[in-house]
DNA sequence: GGAATAGTTCAGCGCAGAATGAACTATAAA
DNA sequence: TTTATAGTTCATTCTGCGCTGAACTATTCC
């Protein structure tokens, strides 16, 4: 038993497949590629580690077409990430060194804009009445409709797809909802191929071009 | 977080660290020779491995002449390795066996009274409406207060603590939780004093006396 | 059909981190 | 005082396991 407990520990002790758990914390499940951009790993070396968590039973997977969909197999798994979280040190009052990070400022969640950027930018879509909160979902009004238009962006369009269409996720640096789902995606391209936001290398932290400063106040501010 | 939460998961994903945190999981303090021999390795090995979690706040040391007991530093320490040892795959076919084994019927989880008869107990006292589920912890009625009351249980004393006064923790052998936090130790703390359990030598196994047997059963059937 | 995308498997390399041995401090017993 | 026990620290060795690159299968799209 002990021996078990021990495998059991080290299975979740690597970093890459701690980061794996963290991220399916969401509850949504993740496709292997997801995965690898979320923990920053290969494609090959993530698909070892997601077997491993497979064989162990911690999560399970849904083919769909040439897609593997990845989550917790039962809540339990979820549990145990919690409490294991719950472990870690009280955070040491956040420096204003430490906040000013340009990965807690304006990020990406996996393909949609997070940090502090991406959660303003999100509640200006409320203020202005473009979006409304919906438990876990953004609904977006009819007027919201014609300004993601304008944007170039089709809702009815984003709406077909497969995966969720206005999600809210939870941000863990502002602990405020941010937009996700396929319309935060369709936001970050269009606003990376505007060139009002660059990915910076090697890190989910985006850089707010002059261009982008610009624009970015005068429709979110 | 996400690097945070790695850092903790890899520390408890140690062989030797995880057997640690498995000894200590009776709740007893244990010296750092005794670990040794329980973990099956040597004293210096042991040294560093005990200073790591140390250092990560998760257990704690008190100093008698030239011994040093180790112990955990909280009691939500041992609730995460008890929900890590949930996630061991369900035991594949129990043996009559092993499932008459006395550890899996009763038995401490760290401070208080896990297992089989741990779980039927709590799901009695439910039963008789005395506590009530939600989400991790239990809540006392206030016919269930009477009733702490009257087996000299103080539970405004008890919710004073900082600890949390009566959680819900997850049982690896049952699958189903039982009553723990300070509550949880103050039950099997009384059913100890008055000779209902007994502990066992070098084991988190529990024996209930023919006294027990009789007042268990009047009390929780 | 061919090309692109999604994902896995395998062999070999590399390194973080665990284990070891020796030297050290400190308390307790004789 | 000397000896034994308890425990830690440090420098060094060693090894398990994660990572990479290359080759592979499977599905979708044109």
């Amino acid at each position: 038993m002990e021996k078990d407990f021990g495998s059991m520990a080290a299975l979740i002790g690597d970093p890459v497949r701690a980061n794996i758990l963290w991220t399916l914390l969401d509850g949504r499940a993740y496709t292997a590629s997801e995965l690898a951009i979320g923990v920053d790993t290969s494609a090959q070396n993530l698909s070892m580690h997601l077997g491993k968590l497979i064989k162990a039973g911690l999560l399970s997977v849904e083919i769909q077409g040439r897609h593997r969909y990845y989550t917790f197999s039962r809540p339990e798994v979820a549990y145990a990430v919690e409490s294991l979280a719950g472990l870690l040190p009280a955070r040491p009052a956040t420096t204003t060194a430490s906040a000013d990070l340009p990965i807690r400022n304006c990020r990406t969640c996996y393909d949609h804009l997070a940090g502090r950027v991406g959660v303003e930018l999100t509640e200006s879509l409320v203020r202005q009445k473009l979006i409304t909160r919906s438990a876990n979902d953004f609904v977006v009004s009819k007027k919201g409709n014609r300004w993601f238009g304008q944007m170039g962006i089709d809702c009815e369009a984003l709406r077909q797809q497969r995966r969720g269409f206005a999600r809210a996720c939870l941000d863990w640096t502002e602990r405020r909802p941010h937009l996700a789902g396929s319309l935060g995606a369709a936001l970050l391209q269009k606003m990376l191929d505007e060139h009002w936001l660059r990915r910076m290398a090697n890190t989910r932290a985006v850089l707010v071009t002059p261009k982008g400063q610009k624009m970015l106040s005068e429709l979110f501010r």
